[in-house]
Formats: structure tokens, C-alpha cells, sequence
DNA sequence: TTTAATTCGGATAAATTTGTCCTAAATAAA
DNA sequence: TTTATTTAGGACAAATTTATCCGAATTAAA
């Protein structure tokens, strides 16, 4: 569904935010030992996050990730996924067409846009919040 | 959603489902004509179907591909589908741990598995010739 | 000011997916 | 029986995704 990178962020967005919770800021390395993640490949996907703005990087001893503690409660799984796959999940016809719409569908086209609509609004109403309490509370888990 | 061989796999069971139901076998050539595929990659993908049982293939002059009548109404979408993609789209965790499960989820999994219970019920409960149909009635389209 | 820790970013490599090419095999028709 | 048409299948190539390496930039602390 999502491409390994996507995956990757989004383990890392909650880890950090997890531990932003906490006041904790957070290096590459416990990133990538929490999460299970190659750790040049996870840096890259971070790159990518921080410019999104959806995560802070600081350079320099004690650097590391972050997010602001206000923003973890705004900030919706749909915004991680965009910044990495982009729209395609949602946009994009099921079989391939370049266009595909009521007007022309595609054979699968009806069927689709039904659960694809539950997966857009499945991931614009979840927030890193519950996610990220979830983890600390040990109820969910981002590796094995 | 599908990878690429997949996207070309289902369209192009579903032209040679409606050509089938004419009457008619068709050849690799009117295939990818049809439904705007690479030919070689696509002659890849219906050894895969053959394979698999989903299509016959017939060689030589007039040969091509076809599908016997009597099957057409009861192969459904999740057979194609998991012939050439797997079962990853319903089994695998979606943030791409090894395991995954209600015991031990991860933080999206309680969220991931309606969407996808519902993926699957909707390939499962999706048949070729209604798909077939659709298209011999110019309701759907197969290319552009 | 020097050093060490850390992210940034470019180049490159490996793996996978997508796609091509060519010859062999089968088979219908001439 | 020969020829032409068509799929089968192996080898290879291109594109994309995943992953690694290494030096530059930043910055806190010694």
C-alpha cells in the first residue's frame, strides 16, 4: 500500500512525536534502532519530513528530531504519507488509466473509489497523537 | 495498489473475458492494442495467468487467449490478483512489519484492517463477468 | 578555539520492477 | 510437407526504489 520509505517515515514520525511527548528530542540512531530502519536510507526519508515541516532537525551535539509539542495533535497520518508517496493513493485509477472518472470509469472504477475514500478519510482523521500515546502506553509497537 | 503487471494483468483478463464471451479468441497483438500495454511484458503476464489457470492460451495461426465461457461468472477479481501480486495486499502489516497482529499491532493496525477487510471482500466478491459486461455494454473503458 | 556529535546532501550501488529482444515450440493452413 | 502465425521462455536492458558511503556544514561542549 504504502512504499517502504512511507513506511519507514512514518514509524520514525511516531517515535519522534512519542518521544517529543516527552520533551525528549531524538538522533538519527535511536530513531533507527527503535524502528528497525536502514539508518542512511531513514535519514533521507527524515530530510524529506523535516522539509515538509512536519518534523524540526537540529545539527550539532544533542541534535536530533523533533516535533513541536502543540503540532502532535494536528498533525494527520494523510500529511506523512503525502510528503513521501504523495497523492497517488488517493488520485490515480485502480487498473493504470491516465484518466479514469464517472464520465469514462475504468471496469473497477466504482468499486474503488469506495474504500479508497475510506482510506483517505481513515488517514486525514488520524492524528500522530493517538498514535504516538498508543506506543507509549505500550499498546502498539513499531518493530519485530 | 497494484503493481504494474497487475494493473495490466486484470484489464487485460477482463478484454479477453468480454471477447470470450463473443465467442471470440484474441491475440496477444489486439490485446495490448486494446488496452495500451507493452506487448512483451504483457505476453509475460498472461504466461503467468495460463499458469495459473485463469486464462487458456492456444498456439499457432488463429491462436491466442480465451477463457471458457462457464468460467468467466465465477472467476473473481481476487484470483487475478493474487496471481500475479501474492496475498500481500490482504495479509502484511501496513507499516511493513514482519508481524503484525491484534495481539501485538502496530499503531495503524486496528485502522488498516477494516480498510483492508474491505479490500478484500470487494476483490473477492467482484466477478469477471460483470466486469465483462460492463465493458461490451460501453460503460467502461480500458484504456486513456 | 578546538573537538566531537550530529544532520545535510551528493554520488554511487544494490535490488526490484518494468520492459525488450530473440529464438524455440506448437500448430493451422496452404 | 512446408510455411506462416502465434505463444513460450530465456537472456538481457532500462527505470525505479531501496540502500550505502562519505565529506560538508552546523553547533554544543570541552
Amino acid at each position: 500500500m504504502f512504499s517502504k520509505a512511507c513506511e519507514y517515515g512514518i514509524r520514525a514520525t511516531i517515535f519522534i512525536a512519542r518521544k517529543s511527548l516527552n520533551g525528549e528530542r531524538t538522533s538519527l540512531k535511536s530513531i533507527t534502532a527503535e524502528i528497525d530502519s536502514p539508518e542512511a536510507f531513514t535519514a533521507k526519508i527524515l530530510q524529506q519530513l523535516a522539509k515538509a515541516k512536519i518534523i524540526a532537525s537540529v545539527k550539532g551535539p544533542n541534535g536530533g528530531f523533533e516535533i513541536a509539542k502543540e503540532d502532535i495533535d494536528s498533525i494527520r497520518l494523510s500529511q506523512i504519507v503525502n510528503a513521501i508517496d504523495g497523492d497517488s493513493i488517493y488520485k490515480g485509477c485502480g487498473l493504470g488509466l491516465k484518466e479514469c472518472n464517472a464520465q469514462k470509469p475504468c471496469p473497477v472504477h466504482h468499486k474503488f473509489t469506495a474504500i479508497r475514500s475510506e482510506l483517505r478519510v481513515m488517514l486525514q482523521g488520524t492524528y500522530l497523537f493517538e498514535l504516538a500515546t498508543g506506543l507509549e502506553a505500550g499498546l502498539t509497537f513499531l518493530k519485530r
